[in-house]
DNA sequence: CATAGCTATTGGATCGTTCCAATTCTAGCG
DNA sequence: CGCTAGAATTGGAACGATCCAATAGCTATG
């Protein structure tokens, strides 16, 4: 088992000095092509890797970017990691993507573990819970730091942030309910207290303010099985309630399959509308109305808006909302009760 | 602006000398305890971080795994994803997390980073396609590489392979078919050609081989997509079709929609069986019969199996399977047609 | 009180690259 | 053929940690 060969190496091998072939390997256009030729034979021939710890030591700049997202297994979120991925690998960057699983401390490790692997930024989706001590520690790093799709509870203005405008979907959502005869509209999942529950379901409280009807709202984790729970508890305690906004597209789904399970398939006279229009949105039974948010389109952004702040250290706007647009499918489109 | 300060900096601060910071950083028990506190005070005060760079130039050995992973938007391969990466975690290691999108190019972009990045071993579900190259310069590295779940379809034996007992679970599965009265059961899912196609199509085969049974197979992508459309081609085309063993759950959740969406549920003479079990199938309505693989048990196994060989350099077997379970639930269980 | 045997601390060398200033090469021109 | 401008190449310092061998400090012991 020997070491790996370093620019040394390929230097001897080739006849140029390490200077050289480090050129070589930045691709700087000062070479000679037919000595970067005999270098790129002679790294080939040797098995060179590169040693990106080192040069990192010396050139200080990273090409990595850290994503740290509260619950990758949520579809809506993958979504989002892969796509952001793929938009920052386009532009010469790698993404180490890290699930923090909605763990505080989970996070604080994660987020340590970037900063000492040297990324160039982070974008973070933060877990709920209390996390400053995490978060100063980074304002200290004077990193680039994006806060996506969530924004932490306390010292919400330590970084940029940007989301989808979710209380102008929920409000949407709500007024479409009430076109297709609805007048009994609930509100399912998202935990109390979390910002981000309070602007999905603002809007719907705000249109059925003005309406003056009644405000029916069960939260609880924003997962399928809560909503199949909330089939229950609504056909249970609430008879009169013949739709509802979701909280995402998950908890949606497992609405619809909990009515099903109880012999009250979505679709007649009962209408849902989901959040986040993930894929599975039109591919479920009945097809899922959703507020759909673009989260590619919301990845590519969040990418160039990242680039701009590394390269030309254009620090983005504080706080930027992106619109969203309801997509109307069968769950609300059914025959009334 | 000014740079970040070294261990040089904490230690003229604490009043120390470099090699002690360096002792208090690796949590040597040689230092005195308020030795050590007073070089954690100093660390404290000037905003101190760890340049793991540095550290890694010197020692070579990187507490980080690499994870390349053909499909992270799959369920299946987020839940192992996010699974081993904990698994990892508990020891120690940091994990990367990258989706290669069942691209070979950008596959060997990702390996080559990673390499750079001087990951301890890596962990991959290779995507399908030509990736020789890639593979062969992983093994020129001498670095741990396990593959799961997938193998790569040329040079097999190159590095240890784990999955699950795929042929037994499809035999399973059909054999269930069969008792419960289903006598033309079709095979939805998979593209041809694939090594894992092959596998969880063979039990199928098998096991109808034995009863003299027709088989119908509908190839094609393993979506939710494919699965709605298969469900109009086996209407359509093959009537008599009265049960269907799927590649995955996707399919199998999407063929389910298919049937729902023509009128003709699933649970009511048809009988659907999928594969994975990932946790929506327990979530649906109705409930999705399905081969579990327990895929957080798979993940933790492979973390230790991994670290064996990095700790103690034992080279895992080089092909395991992990035994798979049928979970019998309504989309298999219902009335005869 | 000298000394052996610890433990706790230290300075210098080192890892593999990039950066910088200096040097060598090449071609063009008078 | 000598000179020069520009291109191509080079050697040495630097990055920030770890490793190692050496040293200082402290007790216990004869």
């Amino acid at each position: 088992m020997k070491r790996r060969p370093t620019i040394m190496d390929v230097a001897a091998r080739a006849g140029v000095s390490k200077s050289t072939v480090s050129l070589v390997l930045q691709g700087s256009k000062q070479v000679r092509p037919e000595t970067r030729k005999t270098v790129e034979a002679a790294m080939a021939e040797i098995g060179y890797v590169y040693n990106r710890a080192a040069a990192n030591l010396r050139s200080a700049s990273v090409g990595l970017v850290g994503l740290v997202i509260n619950d990758l297994r949520n579809p809506f979120f993958t979504e989002f990691a892969t796509s952001l991925q793929m938009a920052l690998a386009a532009e010469g960057y790698a993404t180490v993507i890290a699930n923090s699983d909605e763990d505080p401390e989970l996070q604080a490790k994660l987020v340590g573990s970037m900063i000492e692997h040297g990324v160039a930024a982070l974008v973070i989706s933060p877990a709920y819970g209390e996390a400053s001590d995490t978060f100063d520690q980074l304002a200290r790093t004077g990193l680039p730091v994006l806060q996506v799709l969530r924004r932490m509870d306390e010292r919400t203005d330590l970084f940029p942030f940007a989301s989808f405008d979710y209380a102008a979907g929920s409000a949407e959502a709500t007024r479409h309910l009430l076109d297709q005869g609805a007048r009994h509209i609930a509100f399912v999942g998202g935990l109390p207290g979390r910002a981000i529950t309070r602007e999905r379901k603002s809007g719907w409280r705000e249109v059925l303010k003005a309406e003056g009807l009644d405000q029916v709202a069960l939260h609880g984790k924003s997962t399928r099985a809560f909503g199949m729970q909330a089939a229950d508890t609504l056909l249970a305690d609430h008879p009169e309630v013949d739709a509802a906004v979701c909280f995402n597209d998950l908890v949606a789904l497992g609405l619809m399959a909990g009515f099903a399970r109880a012999g009250r398939p979505v679709g007649q006279g009962f209408r849902v509308v989901g959040f986040d229009d993930i894929e599975e949105a039109a591919q479920s039974w009945p097809q899922l109305s959703s507020v759909s948010c673009d989260i590619a389109g919301f990845a590519r952004d969040t990418a160039a808006r990242l680039l701009a702040w590394m390269v030309e250290g254009q620090r983005p706007e504080p706080e930027l909302r992106i619109p969203v647009r309801l997509v109307p499918r069968a769950s609300s489109l059914g025959p009334a009760a």
